[in-house]
DNA sequence: GCCAACGTTGGC
DNA sequence: GCCAACGTTGGC
């Protein structure tokens, strides 16, 4: 069992949103090094913390599970989505996306600021200097030990 | 709205 | 293969 973070900025998808469509596909990732995770490492059953980025409440909302695996992410073969990619092919697709589940949402948001304060979270991919990454790993200490915080 | 940090692109 | 230019991310 592996454990993630996964941006959003709540302007597009929220935590409230994810309460209400239940399931979701995390389509849009168009980051090498995101896609990687989620095509070759990301496992159904897999916990996910949502942070909600570039907003009023920066931090940590809510717990997802990975409910599909990675497959083709087909609105970067759609030229009115925003995310379209005309080099990625059908027949051999460049981006893939998973589908998360809402688990719940957490008592309160656990701010970046909160997160910065704790010596044990330094090495957090998510707390290093311009890190841009929209999903990444969290070792399991780190995942015990945020949702102590909650 | 600003801007630092980073990834990508494309000319050479 | 280098690297300057550019676009994007995302905190502040």
């Amino acid at each position: 069992m592996q454990y993630w973070l996964m941006k959003s900025e709540p302007s597009e998808f929220s935590i409230d949103d994810l309460k209400r469509v239940k399931v979701e596909p995390w389509d849009g990732v168009r980051n090498y090094q995101a896609r990687n995770m989620m095509r070759d490492d990301m496992k159904k059953g897999d916990l996910a913390f949502l942070y909600h980025s570039n907003c009023d409440e920066i931090g940590i909302v809510g717990v997802m599970t990975i409910a599909r695996e990675a497959y083709p992410d087909h609105t970067a073969f759609d030229p009115d989505d925003n995310h379209y990619d005309p080099k990625s092919d059908p027949d051999n697709p460049r981006w893939f996306m998973v589908d998360v589940r809402y688990k719940r949402k957490l008592k309160r948001v656990i701010t970046l600021n909160e997160l910065k304060q704790h010596r044990a979270l330094a090495d957090m991919t998510l707390l290093r200097k311009g890190n841009r990454l929209s999903v990444m790993s969290v070792t399991r200490k780190q995942w015990d030990y945020i949702l102590e915080l909650e």
